[in-house]
DNA sequence: CCCAAAACATGATAAATATCATGTACCTAC
DNA sequence: GTAGGTACATGATATTTATCATGTTTTGGG
């Protein structure tokens, strides 16, 4: 967990036109860079624990983080899944409660820590910030309940496909075009479909028969993107 | 569809200390009074429809409402039940996109209707109420991530019990201080639970015969609350 | 480089759940 | 009140999905 707190400021942050913070007034963010705490984080180290209390929020600078909840049985369910310019542990501030999921560094990322104090009375002060906030809960509300929806009514078969386009949605592609550009056991995928271990595992092999994907590992190729929308069966 | 607005305003409504609003300025609740329209309806009928545009947000004065998602193969999916001081319609609002999801009357319900332009305005000039209405979209989040982390783990006979516990939490009791205050089909209970109404049939039989409840037609009393509790195997 | 542990893969089987089929009860409109 | 439609109930069956078992491959640490 190395600091890199002097590297970067928010005014040149690569991520500051498209995160939340896009419509924050200057002067916040600039209190914002005074006050935040930047460090890396490597692959499998957590930034934050189910169960404890948060101190604030966590910007990422860069990197891909996981969110995970942990289910009765100990069965990790994969509620959301990060990358730069995203911002992680609000929900739980905003409800005030502890953190109902863990996050987990998926690869090397650079994150950005903002204390909770400062976080809640620059959202009561800045109307942007509060209104992109607003909508950033209301899309990831949107999110949850369609996810609900598939995973009530839909196969594993879709949902997988539907999974892997998500994926691909959230972190696109290596420089080939075609390699998934993250690396997810076979477990992390079951559990972001929400589907035992060996059913993905399995499903994952009958795509590679027809085609679809090419496996190695855990390197991902789409190679038939259309078919696996088709497999997805995706109306909404 | 009734008027009722001169009947009701806003600064004597009974849920003004429990809604979203309960923090927002005074000038603004008289501005949303001026502005408010207001209706009954009756059971059955729709509020709002899946795929039109928002106008404006609901605000619940009486009544019980579901929110329901058609799933890709025109199956009902209900993601939320709502009563009186909830509001409606926010989501598409905020996300600035269609309605995802039709707003449903379960009983005879009172509605006053706030503009768009109103709502956001208010919004944007008045913290409180901004910050509220993130609390609530955080608690939403929450409560879809949780239902989600159960769906995808949890057997259907866990979720009905969850289910039922559920309802009562959301409408209570009848006077009788066992029978949940609202008729709700098999089919509505299985698009809650996420199952196939036979399955939720035949569960609910195997609950009156372990003596758990009773089952008068669409009259459910819940007479062993703690087995129910432990039949839905909730930790957290 | 090698070893042990973990991850991956696949077959066999079991369990959970959905679907189909049929009969009954119950509204509700006339 | 009764006919016809809908909701409820339950058994039989089919399908989906999970679990268990076993072998193979990959991976990371010494």
């Amino acid at each position: 967990m190395t600091h890199f707190h002097d590297a970067v400021t928010c005014q040149s942050c690569a991520q500051r036109f498209t995160s939340v913070f896009c419509k924050a007034k200057q002067e916040f963010i600039a209190e914002i860079n005074e006050q935040k705490v930047c460090n890396i984080y490597k692959k499998g180290q957590t930034i934050f624990n189910e169960g404890s209390y948060p101190f604030g929020v966590y910007c990422i600078n860069e990197g891909k983080v996981k969110l995970s909840h942990l289910g009765d049985d100990g069965k990790e369910q994969i509620i959301r899944l990060l990358r730069g310019g995203d911002v992680l542990g609000y929900r739980a501030l905003l409800s005030g409660e502890r953190y109902s999921a863990s996050a987990i560094v998926l690869e090397d990322t650079q994150v950005c820590f903002i204390p909770k104090e400062l976080f809640i009375s620059v959202l009561k002060n800045d109307a942007g910030l509060a209104f992109e906030m607003m909508k950033l809960l209301s899309d990831e509300l949107h999110k949850a309940e369609v996810k609900l929806t598939h995973l009530a009514q839909k196969p594993i078969r879709e949902r997988l496909a539907e999974t892997l386009l998500f994926i691909k949605e959230t972190y696109g592609f290596e420089a080939d075009g075609e390699t998934l550009s993250v690396r997810l056991s076979r477990e992390e995928i079951a559990n972001l479909v929400g589907t035992a271990t060996e059913s993905t595992i399995r499903l994952l092999s009958e795509f590679k028969k027809d085609g679809m994907v090419e496996l190695d590992g855990k390197k991902i190729k789409i190679l038939k993107h259309k078919e696996l929308v088709r497999t997805a069966n995706l109306q909404d």
